[in-house]
DNA sequence: GCCAACGTTGGC
DNA sequence: GCCAACGTTGGC
């Protein structure tokens, strides 16, 4: 059973418009136990919600798990992963860090419980949810 | 194994 | 640019 997932990312570092331009991505970098823990979760094929933090504060588009947990080459002790990603398509209009905080059906995100998590599971209620935000 | 200090992230 | 939240590190 695929899982869903929301990844972020600084859009000045790596925005999905790169992820299309560049077509894969290795998604590296992740120095956080909690965070390491669900991209080792991650299978091919489950769906990813990209978020643009900083600027924006918005979910922007969908990925895909292209490859699943592999250790992070940028990792010189060698404890984290990295997973490769894909673009989807992007978010028929994009949906808000505000406007997600203001449903209180999302009240329970664990985006929206721990801000600084950078990888985390959605739902599949969630997921649902965000995705009739988006007007979808 | 606990806890204080420190660093980083991310919203405002 | 500031500050709060939280995870990690290191000393004891």
């Amino acid at each position: 059973m695929a899982s869903h997932w929301l990844v972020k990312s600084e859009p000045d570092t790596y925005s999905y418009a790169d992820l299309e331009r560049d077509g894969r991505t290795v998604w590296d970098g992740v120095r956080n136990f909690a965070a390491a823990s669900h991209l080792k979760s991650m299978k091919i094929g489950d769906q990813v919600f990209f978020y643009h933090s900083q600027e924006g504060k918005d979910v922007v588009a969908i990925a895909q798990v292209a490859r699943e947990a592999f250790p992070d080459a940028s990792d010189p002790t060698g404890k984290f992963v990295a997973v490769e990603l894909t673009p989807v398509r992007k978010l028929a209009k994009s949906v808000t860090l505000a406007d997600m905080k203001a449903n209180p059906a999302l009240a329970d995100m664990a985006m929206l419980r721990q801000g600084r998590l950078s990888v985390s599971p959605v739902s599949a209620a969630d997921w649902a949810t965000i995705l009739k935000m988006a007007g979808e």
